[in-house]
RNA sequence: GCCCCCAUCGACUAGCGGCCUAGGUCACCACCCUUUCAAGGUGGCAGCACGGGUUCGAAUCCCGUUGGGGGCACCA
């Protein structure tokens, strides 16, 4: 145990890594620049343990981790609870496992902003006996300054500064005794030696109570980096109308995690006016503060769908396989594995999300039953006798007879294909069709296509 | 009501006083490729909220207006 320099006062279980270089950190508002000269990094990323980890709320974790692990800081978890419940717990597991499917990591255990609970109300009362603090029926408030501003430069909106006449006593332990929030998380960003606040922009009205609690307790200022909401597409905060909003859903709708990451850190952060397509590593190394916007940004289903495309088709075929079956077992698919293997490889091209696979290549593990007004019986016999001569049974061979086919009927292709399209698969829409009768097998696809005649 | 923040194509953004008749990506439209749908290729549509300044020169700086968001708890 040794004592924290930031934090003279409070003595705390690290000091923070003086081995790391010294490592500059430029910020750069509109009109000015200032430079901090930063020893290492801490941040941490701090949810409430209320269900599902909301989406707006992992990209300001993103934006954290990015920033800690660009330079060799450090990045820790702390649940902001207030209560030990069993709800609470079953959160708290929620959270890690989808920051761990994203691939969100962090430093040492999970830390419970209860944890300080005893600490704060010791240092409550040592403010209380300093006079910066007094109780007031039963709970204990500071005193905040009434004249002039407190301000801070934030990292990524510049200078802001509230009038302090704006502030009101706060309460820093309520009379059950719990501290409060605006106490408890600035006491444990001390105590912690948290060197870069990185939160929402929710947050930006608590800073200046949060700023005098700290110095009340004579305490180190990290530096402030508000980010950005995140709205969906009315401009309202991102809520279920709008469609996925927890890691959960993004997971379960058959999105790649590389895909989410990369496309959230671009909401709010740009490296530069081109690059959109970036890997983890990439993120990790350009990512920087001040190269966050100060507004709002949308959230565009739209393009992370073709995001998530672009990422699909890039992975090599066999871990696509991978994925997908994972994905598959995952929503209780039980597909015979083979099989999904095999088929993996003629739907790459075609999906935008490891869901479609089920409506794209479900022919090839289920029957079908086709759409009447879009068969034709005089193309469909001539295919079946066309089909029953292929030899051997592969795309190649098939593809000769179909076009020979065509020939002999003197229709164009789209004409006879629709109709064997929609007999085998039972969609107008599927993985390419030669491949396709190839994969369901010679008896399976002619017995769909006589079937529709009979 | 008071305080704080924000403002470039429909969306994400580049732009830090001249390189901008504003660039990239998604979406959209057209064409090409093609067995469908995609993917891919080519081209196109579309934007500096408004009004005042400052300056030889403003998307860029300042002020105001309007619009949007956040906050004003013994919630987090």
């Amino acid at each position: 145990m040794n004592t924290c320099t930031a934090f003279p006062r409070i003595s705390c279980t690290r000091s923070i890594a003086f081995e790391i270089p010294p490592a500059a950190d430029t910020w750069a508002p509109k009109s000015m620049r200032l430079r901090y000269a930063v020893v290492s990094v801490r941040v941490r990323m701090a949810p409430s343990p209320t269900g599902l980890l909301h989406i707006g709320g992992v990209r300001t974790f993103l934006f954290n981790w990015l920033f800690a692990r660009g330079r060799g800081g450090e990045c820790r978890l702390r649940i902001e609870n207030t209560d030990t419940s069993r709800e609470v717990e079953e959160s708290v597991e929620q959270i890690e496992r989808s920051l761990r499917w994203l691939g969100i990591d962090w430093d040492g255990e999970t830390t419970f902003q209860l944890d300080v609970m005893e600490r704060a109300k010791g240092e409550a009362q040592r403010l209380v006996a300093e006079g910066t603090a007094y109780e007031d029926e039963g709970a204990i408030r500071i005193r905040m300054p009434d004249e002039g501003v407190t301000g801070w430069d934030d990292a990524i909106k510049g200078r802001i500064e509230f009038p302090n006449e704006e502030l009101e006593d706060l309460v820093l332990v309520r009379s059950d005794g719990r501290p409060t929030y605006n106490f408890a998380s600035p006491l444990e960003d001390s105590l912690e030696g948290i060197t870069h606040v990185i939160r929402g922009d929710d947050h930006v009205s608590n800073t200046p109570k949060q700023i005098n609690v700290l110095r009340a307790l004579g305490a180190e200022l990290p530096v402030y980096a508000h980010v950005p909401n995140v709205f969906g597409e009315d401009g309202k905060k991102l809520s279920k109308r709008h469609g996925a909003v927890s890691v959960d859903e993004f997971r379960k709708a058959g999105y790649l995690p590389e895909a989410l990451m990369n496309f959230l850190a671009l909401l709010g952060w740009a490296p530069d006016g081109e690059t959109t397509i970036m890997s983890r590593d990439e993120l990790i190394e350009r990512f920087s503060l001040e190269r966050v916007g100060s507004s709002p940004a949308t959230f565009d289903y739209a393009k992370l769908d073709w995001m998530n495309g672009v990422y699909l088709r890039a992975l090599p075929l066999e871990e696509f396989a991978d994925r997908l079956v994972a994905y598959l077992r995952e929503r209780g698919v039980d597909w015979d594995e083979q099989r999904v293997r095999a088929a993996a490889a003629i739907v790459q091209e075609k999906i935008g999300k490891l869901s479609e696979f089920e409506s794209f290549a479900g022919f090839l593990f289920h029957d079908v039953e086709p759409d009447p007004e879009l068969l034709d019986a005089r193309i469909l016999e001539a295919a079946a006798g066309a089909l029953e001569r292929v030899e051997p049974w592969a795309a190649a061979e098939i593809e000769v007879a179909l076009k020979a086919l065509c020939e002999e009927l003197g229709e164009k292709p789209r004409a006879v294909y629709l109709p064997i399209r929609v007999a085998v698969t039972g969609s107008r829409v599927s993985p390419g069709l030669y491949e396709s009768l190839e994969l369901l097998g010679r008896e399976e696809s002619l017995a769909r296509i006589r079937r529709t005649t009979a």
